[in-house]
RNA sequence: GUGGUUGUAGCUCAGUUGGUUAGAGCGCCUGAUUGUGGUUCAGGAGGUCGUCGGUUCGAGACCGAUCUUCCACCCCA
């Protein structure tokens, strides 16, 4: 079948049933976000290359999709760039649009583009679709959403504590038990770098401390060696590998280790500050922890720093995570704006809650009521139901054409339609339906009251 | 971007060192059953073996390219 026509590679349909899915998570987060006060916007699904590329450093720009210029794009190229055949100088002049590749410099744009539209301090969510040229991988796609709320123009950390219970509250109404918010802070990063004396080697570090969980202690060390980090600066930071207890006692470890450490200090303080308010404030069903290897490659976070992990026993990396970044809005010359967000994984928590089997029946039926057609005047008459049960809110329908009776029923059932309306001229002249439950085989006749009382 | 891996019916997969007409299960269609689906029984349809090229008397199988799948790295949600 060389002929079947195909999608992009890294890209997905999805199935009536699946979309059902998908929409039952989307409208929990989208009620959870306007619960906290968070406001909907939405942004083209392209913008100018200026405006992203360079934002994501190489490696993303090498993974943002560029669209073509129209027209007669490559006659204007200077003949100079199209010999040298140096891709990079070329996209510039044959493509002046891309691909949102993520919602957070979007936002920035529109944060600098509207700022005197808006108020602040500005929280915002966003649900689109965004685009990566990535080799695709499992639960790694070219085309996927992300979910993600910000707020911007405050530095204060009620923010973030409203972030944990932003968690917390999605998470309970999806019937999600047992997720962990871990938490870090930037600032704690940049101490201990410090304190070891390997300030300079910040990035090089955290990236290694963050494979920890995936290459173990021994993997770490060797990473970090081969970064030039020295063997005694390691040694010093070697307690950090293991450390066990609870979000204050991780602090307490943390005070001696930075005591030295201004930076480092501050962030003990951000954190205990946050892990106080929740504690009185309580959680639901997350708990929330310190992860002091917590680093996810977050150039641009300078405070704290969040990350998901699915309940235990489900193999799923990280089903969430953000942080705070202090210049947001820098990069588009507005300066001193603060912004914090966090992000949910759609593709992934919907993965998680399907091993679980945590999607309600409810959430995710179609059609309740199907009526066999058995022609003309009996169509009209089962329209006239029809008519009733969707003003009384109940899905139904009726079978288009008058075929086989077999093939109608049969129809329902792969449909998983829980109940069939048979309604004949015996049931025309009494004025009754022949409702049957397609699960137990039961049957019953029922006038239209009955009929909408049985299904409400 | 680097290294590997996969592709045979709608789906999941067999297919011997290269040898007639490529199979199974499930699904699909028809009938048993003209007012009863899901179960059962009988029958049937459906494949240029991802694509293009090469080796060979002969290719689903071997070689090359390309697309696709999945995996590791890089990076990331």
């Amino acid at each position: 079948m060389a002929q079947k026509p195909s999608i992009p590679k890294g890209t997905r349909d999805f199935s009536p049933e699946e979309v059902l899915r998908r929409n039952y998570i989307i409208n929990t987060l989208r009620t959870n976000f306007e619960l906290f006060g968070f406001q909907p916007i939405e942004t083209p699904s392209f913008e100018n290359s200026s405006t992203l590329m360079g934002k994501y450093g190489d490696e993303g720009d090498r993974l943002i999709f560029k669209i073509l210029n129209s027209g007669d794009y490559l006659n204007k190229v200077d003949d100079a760039v199209y010999t040298a055949k140096d891709s990079t100088k070329l996209t510039a002049e044959i493509s002046e649009k891309a691909l949102r590749y993520d919602l957070t410099v979007p936002f920035a744009r529109y944060v600098v583009q509207h700022q005197n539209e808006i108020e602040f301090p500005f929280k915002r969510y966003q649900i689109q679709p965004v685009w990566r040229a990535d080799r695709p991988q499992k639960g790694r796609f070219r085309e996927f959403f992300q979910c993600d709320a910000d707020a911007v123009g405050s530095d204060s950390l009620l923010q973030e504590v409203a972030f944990v219970q932003l968690y917390d509250a999605v998470f309970t109404d999806l019937g999600l038990k047992g997720t962990t918010v871990k938490m870090n802070n930037r600032k704690i990063l940049s101490g201990l770098a410090e304190a070891i004396g390997a300030a300079d080697k910040l990035i090089d570090f955290t990236v290694a401390l963050d494979k920890l969980d995936k290459i173990g202690e021994e993997g770490v060390v060797k990473e970090m060696l081969a970064k030039g980090i020295s063997e005694e600066a390691i040694t010093r930071v070697k307690p950090i590998f293991n450390v066990s207890g609870n979000f204050a006692e991780k602090l307490n470890l943390l005070k001696d280790l930075l005591a030295d450490s201004e930076v480092g200090k501050e962030g003990i303080e951000e954190l205990a500050y946050i892990n106080e308010k929740i504690a009185a404030l309580g959680l639901a069903t997350v708990t929330l922890d310190l992860d002091v290897t917590l680093a996810r490659g977050l150039n641009y976070y300078t405070g704290a720093i969040f990350e998901v992990a699915a309940p235990e026993g489900v193999k799923m990396g990280s089903i969430g995570g953000g942080g705070r970044y202090d210049d947001l809005t820098g990069i588009f010359g507005l300066k001193n704006m603060s912004g914090v967000g966090i992000s949910f994984g759609l593709d992934r928590i919907y993965l998680v809650l399907e091993e679980l089997g945590l999607f309600p029946e409810q959430a995710i039926k179609g059609t309740k009521l199907l009526f066999i057609n058995f022609g003309e005047a009996e169509s009209l008459y089962c329209l006239k139901a029809v008519k009733s049960l969707r003003e009384a809110g109940i899905t139904s329908e009726l079978y288009p054409d008058a075929a086989k009776m077999k093939k109608q029923m049969s129809h329902a059932d792969k449909r998983n339609i829980q109940f069939v309306v048979l309604a004949g001229t015996q049931e025309m002249e009494e004025g009754v339906y022949t409702l049957k439950n397609m699960k137990t085989g039961d049957q019953t006749r029922v006038d239209l009251n009955e009929l909408i009382k049985a299904l409400a």
